[in-house]
DNA sequence: GACCAGGCACATC
DNA sequence: GATGTGCATGGT
C-alpha cells in the first residue's frame, strides 16, 4: 500500500464505523441527490427530496413529465433551482434517448462506456458522474471532492495543483478497486469533514484535527 | 451580515 | 490553458 491512504481510511473507519451511503433508496432518488448536492448543503438537498416525494415526481417518467418551471419550485430549497431543474431534466431526457427510460438498463453498461457519456450531459460533471456510477450503479470508481482535496493536500501527500483525475487515481492506484471499500472512503471523508467543521465552530478538539489542521 | 455548503458551465483574457 | 463569474437557498 503506497501513501497512507489505507492508514488514513483504517482511522476514520475505526472512529466512525460504517456510514451507509448514498442517503437515498431508489436508484433516481440517489441520482436526483447528486445533482441536487453540487456545491449545496446536504440538509437543503433533503428538503428538495422529500418536497419530489411528497408530489409524487420522484420517478423517472414523472420526472420527464414534469413542466421545468413547476420541477424548480420543488426544488427551490436546494439553491440554484432554476440551473438545476435544466440538469435534472438533461439527465432525464438522456435516459431516454439511450436507454428507453430504463435505469436498469443504464446499469448494464460498463462504467467505462457509461462515464463519458454522463460527463457528455449539461450539468454532469467528474464528481456529479462518478457519485452516480458509485452510488446509483455500483461501479468501482473513487469519488473526489473539495474535501479529499483538502485532506490530500494539507498532509502534503499530492501537489496543490492536482486535478481531479490525478486525485482520482492517487486512491484508485493505492486502494484495492472495490466498490464497498470506495463507497465507505468517500463518506467517511464527507463525514469527518463536516464532523470537523462542526466542532471548529463550536470550539472543540479532536485527535481527527490532524486530518485537516 | 458575512460566510459556507458533498459543482458546473460559460465568458473572457 | 488559466482565471473569473453566475447560479440561490438555508444554517451558523
Amino acid at each position: 500500500m503506497s501513501k497512507s491512504y489505507q492508514k488514513i481510511y483504517d482511522i476514520l473507519y475505526d472512529h466512525y464505523g460504517p456510514q451507509h451511503w448514498w442517503p437515498g433508496d431508489t436508484q433516481i432518488e440517489i441520482i436526483v441527490g447528486a445533482i441536487l448536492t453540487q456545491n449545496t448543503n446536504w440538509k437543503n438537498v433533503e428538503k428538495a427530496i422529500i418536497n419530489l416525494k411528497d408530489n409524487g415526481v420522484l420517478t423517472v417518467p414523472a420526472l420527464k413529465s414534469i413542466a421545468v418551471d413547476s420541477l424548480a419550485e420543488f426544488i427551490r430549497p436546494a439553491g440554484y433551482f432554476n440551473v438545476k431543474a435544466k440538469r435534472l431534466k438533461n439527465f432525464i431526457h438522456f435516459v431516454y434517448a439511450e436507454y428507453d427510460g430504463d435505469l436498469k438498463m443504464m446499469g448494464k453498461e460498463t462504467f467505462d462506456v457509461l462515464r463519458p457519456k454522463l460527463l457528455a450531459v449539461n450539468g454532469i460533471g467528474q464528481e456529479t458522474a462518478d457519485s452516480i456510477l458509485l452510488y446509483a450503479f455500483d461501479k468501482p470508481i473513487f469519488v473526489v471532492d473539495t474535501y479529499t482535496k483538502r485532506i490530500l493536500t494539507r498532509h502534503h501527500l499530492v501537489p496543490e495543483d492536482i486535478d481531479y483525475h490525478g486525485l482520482q487515481e492517487e486512491f484508485m492506484a493505492a486502494l484495492e478497486p472495490d466498490a464497498k471499500l470506495f463507497n465507505e472512503y468517500h463518506a467517511l471523508i464527507v463525514r469527518v469533514a463536516k464532523d470537523f467543521y462542526q466542532r471548529k465552530s463550536n470550539g472543540a478538539d479532536s485527535p481527527l484535527n490532524v486530518l485537516f489542521d
